[in-house]
DNA sequence: GTTGGAAATGCGAAACTCTATCATTTCACT
DNA sequence: AGTGAAATGATAGAGTTTCGCATTTCCAAC
């Protein structure tokens, strides 16, 4: 049941918020945009207004349920949080997206805020390059 | 004299890019907003259009004389190259920037984009955290 | 040094993503 | 069912960046 999932987040279960959490989950691509998971829905005939897919994409953030990545500029992308933390590589052609998670850079990274004086609190970490289909296929 | 670093960059020595330019080499900051650019000019009393300030950093990105980084969502800062490549630790508090180059890390990612099959192009690393300054003076 | 044509600039309009506003609807609890 | 707080949807607006096009500038050939 969804809606304690949305509960035990701090969230009032309405529809709206219970749909997207639904979509999210059956969803086969795990990377999405706010506009990605509006048309999807919608083309589910789930129509859920678009401010209020930014809204709660937002209030899901905060919540702990999805994280925010900002692959390219122009525009977020959202990814629901099943598995542990993972870093992201993407195709420049094709725009494919892999996941990765890497103990050596986990930590050095760590070390490095620390060398820094700093506090670490987050950090983002992509990595760009042409995917083995686009390099096979010789896309330009 | 910089037209000439201009045309071996393939771009014709026009006013508004040797000006963006010199602005560029001689400024302070090393990170910078197009709009943060286009202000600082125009107290120096170098109208530059704004439209033309994201041209030429855009062409300058292309000619290798800047890099383009994402530091947060809404904006692209610019940095002109100068020394050699580098990463960035910024405060989330007072919005400080500090550079950094680990070269486990830069193997690391060679490492894993060779694993996933993939011929990396670039990389992009943001550790965000609280600098020691924001850290004594307790800012919330 | 003029001149001609290609390229660059500046201005305003437009595109694009995202947020704010606010009237209306829905939710949770009696 | 009734009530008030909270959420939604539609639209307008904000912030950043790009586009279109008339005008200006650069540069190389005369
Ligand atoms: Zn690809
Ligand atoms: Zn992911
Ligand atoms: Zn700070
Ligand atoms: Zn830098």
């Amino acid at each position: 049941m969804e809606s304690q999932d949305l509960k035990k987040a701090g969230l009032k279960a309405t529809l709206p918020r219970l749909k997207i959490l639904k979509f999210l989950e059956a969803s086969q691509v795990r990377h999405m945009s706010a506009e990605d998971v509006y048309k999807a829905m919608l083309e589910n005939g789930d129509e859920v207004g678009l401010a209020t897919i930014y809204r709660v994409l937002t209030q899901f953030e905060a919540a702990g349920l999805v994280t925010r990545h900002h692959f390219d500029e122009g525009h977020s992308m959202f990814e629901l949080n099943q598995g542990s933390h993972h870093d992201h590589i993407l195709c420049v052609k094709c725009g494919r997206v892999d996941e990765f998670m890497d103990p050596v850079i986990e930590e050095q990274q760590h070390k490095i805020a620390e060398a820094k004086g700093y506090e670490m609190t987050d950090h983002a970490l992509y990595i760009y390059g042409i995917c083995p289909n686009c390099r096979k296929s010789g896309k330009k």
